[in-house]
DNA sequence: CTGAAAGCGCTAACAT
DNA sequence: ATGTTAGCGCTTTCAG
């Protein structure tokens, strides 16, 4: 292995000279710069990174901890993360901790051992479930919810989900279902609030056992379209908290020969790429994902660069997305 | 900050025991141990990493090399990728590279550096325009194609589409079209070969003209649905090369007012979830993903651990799924 | 602008 | 089993 002193016997200089050399160029005069560069080239050297960041005690990175990065969503945000990262000259090192949070532990700790300079968190902060906010380890929770108490990026879920079921209700529904997400899931309560605010305000009672409890996947939006199928007196709309189970409860609709949005009409939420794909298109909530990733990435550089101390909530808008899964309600046409 | 030094004098022990303590407990003594556990907990001594790796002179961490990390498959591979890591103590450093080679060579030069100690490749080897492999550069390419010259992990592409082609032939069809990738990728390639063969192999003659070039985007299925739709002599099914192109394409013939699979069968390549959401359902080839990730990690380790020096190539099996878009030829039913 | 030298926090001989 | 000590490769004073 070549080092940094090996340059410096090669190039007739100090150690010194080359670590300057290579950090500031500027401040190393012109001819000695050359020969520091044809000693390099000569040995094929290559610095020591490790040593670099040790000795200087900065990790240049941050981790970004996903429940599952097998989520198109999840997957998008940490696009937008690492685009800001290598752009600052920032590595990004991946902690998918499949919803263990052993493992976000682990994580937390890479940056408690110097190993990162912080972290970004895609698991929505839980109160009494939830390693962070940690003293001395800079966070944020990306694509966050309501009240969380470090900082955090994230849209209005309550309104959107608020709008969603306006748009419904103004379009003549009345009894509107729910799939949600799990009960204990932030974005669920977020987006049950939204939906209940919607109905309040437009003087439509609520019906408890039009809700059905899902768990963002695609098995449990069939299953709960199942249930509402066999409803007697079945909703005419479906507000689903996000677009997997829309798009699988469309499924099982149309598999139990009701038509949509003629006989139902049906809204998802996140705006995934299959949304436009899928027959009919889905009516939905896009999510700024990249956009959510970068602006978490630019706040979390802020506070390791120290240009921001105290914690802050950035809230992105979102966009309500009209295609062609719902309608206005009209008679059963049975 | 506290240093080992604090928790050796701390516990009345050398740094040496310390180190110890944390590396190899088992050969100090119970007493010791103790001593070592009270005043770390006492003192919140958190290991430099950093230092750690400095000395220890190893990364403990791979990088993975994407093309575009929001690509469900590529995600997939990626969580396999992670899982393995994780179990063997290892850290993945995310690198998306925007398919751009500049970037390529910084990840790789992370391994040069010693910030990792290897990497994988989720972009195929294409010739006169791959940086790897490179001396001194554990690397395996994951999702490969045929002639790597690196360890790899792939399906047998050709093979794939030669059983998608000859069942389609089998059903009757005689005029197969191809929705490609860019005819540049490695991938494209092996699978062009596929579709050729199976056509050679059943004594029908190859029309140039029925090949049309996509990017593996959703639009450029649609374009060549629409491109399709106006041939005057219409191909009765479409070899898509991935799914993305096949759902666009079948949005697009659908538009057009074409019934699938009774009009134009469709098949796809790579089974992505949503494939099995779209109506009608798409068969497909379905590549296990998640195992390739697995597979190039343990390949990977194995290197970078010494256990194995020379270059290996591991080919898993595909699966091909029937569903529903694609039915024996009928004679048109104009 | 350059060189000398100290030392970052830790590990791993080696000696005890 | 434990302590002592010499660095790992680099950066960064501090003199010159």
């Amino acid at each position: 292995m070549t080092t940094i002193r090996d340059v410096a016997k090669e190039a007739g200089l100090s150690t010194g000279t080359i670590s300057k050399a290579l950090s500031h160029p500027e401040r190393v005069s012109k001819k000695n710069l050359e020969k520091v560069e044809a000693a390099i080239l000569k040995l094929n050297y290559k610095p020591n990174m490790l040593a670099q960041k040790f000795r200087s005690n900065t990790a240049n990175t941050i981790v970004v901890m996903v429940p599952d990065i097998a989520n198109l969503f999840f997957a998008k945000v940490i696009s937008g993360i690492e685009s800001v990262a290598q752009r600052a000259g920032y590595n990004v090192l991946l902690g998918d901790t499949r919803d263990s949070s052993n493992k976000e532990k682990d994580f937390i700790r890479m940056v408690e051992t110097r190993l990162a300079d912080g972290v970004i968190n895609l698991r929505p902060y839980k109160e009494n479930d939830s390693l962070l906010p940690k003293a001395g380890v800079f966070a944020v929770s990306a694509s966050s919810c309501e009240g969380t108490p470090y900082s955090s990026v994230r849209i209005d879920n309550a309104g959107a989900a608020n709008k969603v079921v306006r748009h419904l209700i103004q379009q003549g529904h009345k009894r509107i279902g729910v799939i949600s997400g799990l009960k204990t899931n932030p974005h669920t309560r977020d987006r049950m609030k939204g939906y209940l605010q919607a109905l309040e305000s437009q003087g439509i009672e609520f019906d408890e056992s039009l809700v059905i409890e899902g768990d963002f996947n695609y098995w449990s939006g069939i299953s709960a379209a199942e249930q509402f199928y066999h409803m007697e007196n079945r909703p005419s709309a479906v507000f689903c908290m996000n677009d997997e189970m829309a798009i699988a409860a469309m499924k099982g609709f149309i598999d139990k020969g009701l038509r949509i949005p003629q006989d139902i009409s049906i809204t998802g939420f996140d705006d995934m790429d299959v949304s436009k794909y899928v027959v009919p298109t889905l009516t939905t909530v896009a999510q700024p994902a990249e956009k959510i990733g970068e602006k978490s990435a630019e706040m979390l550089l802020d506070m390791i660069q120290g240009k921001v101390t105290e914690n802050k909530e950035y809230v992105f808008p979102y966009e309500f997305i009209i295609r062609e899964s719902t309608s206005a309600f009209t008679e059963k046409t049975k």
